[in-house]
DNA sequence: AAGTGACT
DNA sequence: GAGG
């Protein structure tokens, strides 16, 4: 017999409070998949996933390409946005239909109505890489909310307070959760466990992240 | 420190 | 040695 336990782990859309304004979307972006997987394809083609450069001088374990009007960079002289992939002196493609389509409605059914996205950071995840805990603080105005997509290998979100020092809740994130935070929690502290486990059955042994600001 | 390694 |  099936038991409710079961039940509620499958249904889809399940919405798990982690603050005041922050939900993890269970299942959200599985029915934009077919979508968005290869517009992630056409997308790399054209401003390919890299490692970057931090500000003291280290290679990010995470490779990182944008779509949208503005993408999120970092070398050796800081954190910023940029409208030009800094890789071929071009403009960032352009954010496909499905992917607004997906950040509006998920910013939507956590409370953010009329969420309008010019950035989208994709982040690629292999084995071991991570993401040690931040702020997403280089966008001109906090207001609107960050739009979080998992793809591929399961991982572990570390969700934190507005102190680094402050002890984080850990979340497990699977193949089409999104996690959405503004408000009273858009400046919370962030991040990725280094990436472990089994690989996915679509996308093998990665996790693709895409996140959605209004950066400009 | 959108890193690491040290430390518990 | 694992883990936060």
């Amino acid at each position: 017999m099936t038991s409710l336990y079961l039940f509620e782990e499958l249904a889809p859309n399940e919405r798990e409070r982690l603050g005041d304004q922050a939900y993890v979307l269970r299942g959200f972006a599985l029915p934009f998949v077919n979508e968005l997987l290869p517009a992630i394809t056409q997308i790399a083609s054209l401003s390919p996933f890299r490692q970057m450069q931090t500000p003291g001088g280290y290679t990010m374990s995470v490779a990182l390409t944008n779509c949208g009007k503005l993408g999120w960079v970092t070398d050796r002289s800081g954190y910023r946005y940029s409208r030009i992939d800094p890789q071929h002196s071009q403009p960032w493609p352009a954010m496909p239909q499905s992917f607004t389509q997906l950040a509006r409605t998920a910013a939507a059914e956590a409370g953010f109505p009329d969420f309008e996205p010019d950035a989208c950071l994709l982040n690629r995840y292999l084995p071991s890489s991570r993401m040690s805990l931040h702020q997403d603080k280089n966008e001109r105005d906090f207001s609107a909310p960050i739009v979080s997509v998992s793809l591929g290998m399961t991982a572990t979100f570390l969700f934190g307070g507005h102190q680094r020092s402050d002890r984080t809740a850990k979340v497990v994130l699977h193949h089409g959760d999104v996690v959405v935070w503004g408000g009273l929690d858009r400046m919370r502290y962030h991040g990725i466990m280094p990436l472990k486990g089994l690989a996915h059955p679509l996308l093998g042994e990665q996790r693709i992240n895409f996140t959605f600001r209004k950066a400009g």
